[in-house]
DNA sequence: GTTATTTGACCTGG
DNA sequence: CCAGGTCAAATAAC
């Protein structure tokens, strides 16, 4: 009775992927000029073609779209307990709640002094999540806190970052800014369920949800031992680089999603009970997502 | 000696 | 009960 469900399921997503890789291939190789003419599909229609497969994905999942930012989504009606009222501090963490925001990025560098104070095991993650708070905290009493975790990524590491609250401290690395406020942004948005696109002015990418940000920022290697890694890119002649890179990441993830699924085999501990749904579907989730995102800045170009 | 990191324990929210 | 965020003692680095 289950099985069938979880097996229609599995069908609509590896048909929907399916189709989104395809999709992403076609617009890979238009960017790329592989193909003279790259018939009757418009980058656009191939990218609104992807977006719709996403969204097809994550509505199969009964899945809020347009809604993950990470574990900033916690933000629901937070009933605090009376601060204070714990004997000990120990474990007594606050979800994000007022101002956090996540970042896609190849480098955990970001110009400011960050004092590691724990790590730890994520359920799902290959990698620890490693927990910082800024090193003024004592001496100035900044607030800030960010928290990195390292994305599977194939040879050039990705970490995701997320910030949480702003930092008050005096020693900022002008230059090395890389997150701004959500009311400095003119926020970039991909809404799968009806397309919208919205472009950013910035060379950030992003994708809000109420008050957090996911942005994504691309890191030329070849400036990283100057630590002007974040120098600004003009936008102009960045841009076909940078649309050709991030396709090639959205091949990888379909690649990744198919190779990890074993679709042809029997991995089915994914999906398999149905009391453990919500974890079993996260990795499914987790990386349709990272192929939102990817999609995400394919839009930005 | 001071400061930063590691790591297991503790604590909370879901 | 579990996953994840934080604390703080132990340890390492300088």
């Amino acid at each position: 009775m289950e099985g069938n469900s979880t097996t229609n399921m599995r069908k609509t997503l590896i048909g929907e992927l399916i189709r989104g890789r395809d999709c992403t291939e076609k617009l890979q190789n238009q960017l790329l000029r592989r193909v003279v003419d790259g018939g009757p599909e418009s980058p656009e229609d191939l990218v609104m073609k992807i977006a719709a497969s996403f969204s097809e994905c994550l509505s199969t999942f009964s899945y809020p779209v347009s809604t993950y930012v990470g574990s900033a989504c916690l933000d629901k009606t937070k009933k605090k307990p009376e601060p204070g009222a714990v004997k000990d501090r120990r474990g007594c963490y606050k979800r994000k709640t007022e101002d956090s925001r996540v970042e896609i990025t190849d480098t955990y560098e970001d110009g400011y002094a960050w004092r590691k104070y724990g790590q730890k095991e994520i359920l799902h993650a290959k990698f620890p999540r490693c927990y910082y708070r800024c090193t003024h905290k004592d001496d100035q009493g900044c607030k800030a806190l960010r928290q990195v975790q390292q994305l599977e990524e194939y040879g050039s590491a990705k970490y995701r970052i997320t910030y949480i609250g702003s930092h008050t401290c005096q020693n900022m690395n002008e230059n090395t800014q890389t997150f701004l406020a959500p009311e400095d942004h003119s926020f970039s948005l991909i809404n799968f369920k009806d397309s919208g696109i919205k472009h950013s002015p910035s060379s950030l990418s992003t994708i809000t949800n109420g008050d957090t940000i996911v942005s994504f920022k691309q890191h030329d290697d070849s400036n990283a031992q100057g630590g002007n890694y974040l120098a600004p890119s003009s936008q102009g002649t960045s841009s076909n680089y940078g649309c050709e890179d991030m396709i090639t990441n959205l091949d990888l993830s379909y690649t990744d999603i198919f190779k990890d699924d074993d679709l042809n085999g029997e991995r089915d501990n994914y999906h398999a009970s149905s009391s453990q749904a919500t974890s079993s579907n996260y990795v499914w989730e987790d990386m349709i997502t990272d192929l939102e995102r990817s999609c995400d800045d394919i839009f930005q170009i």
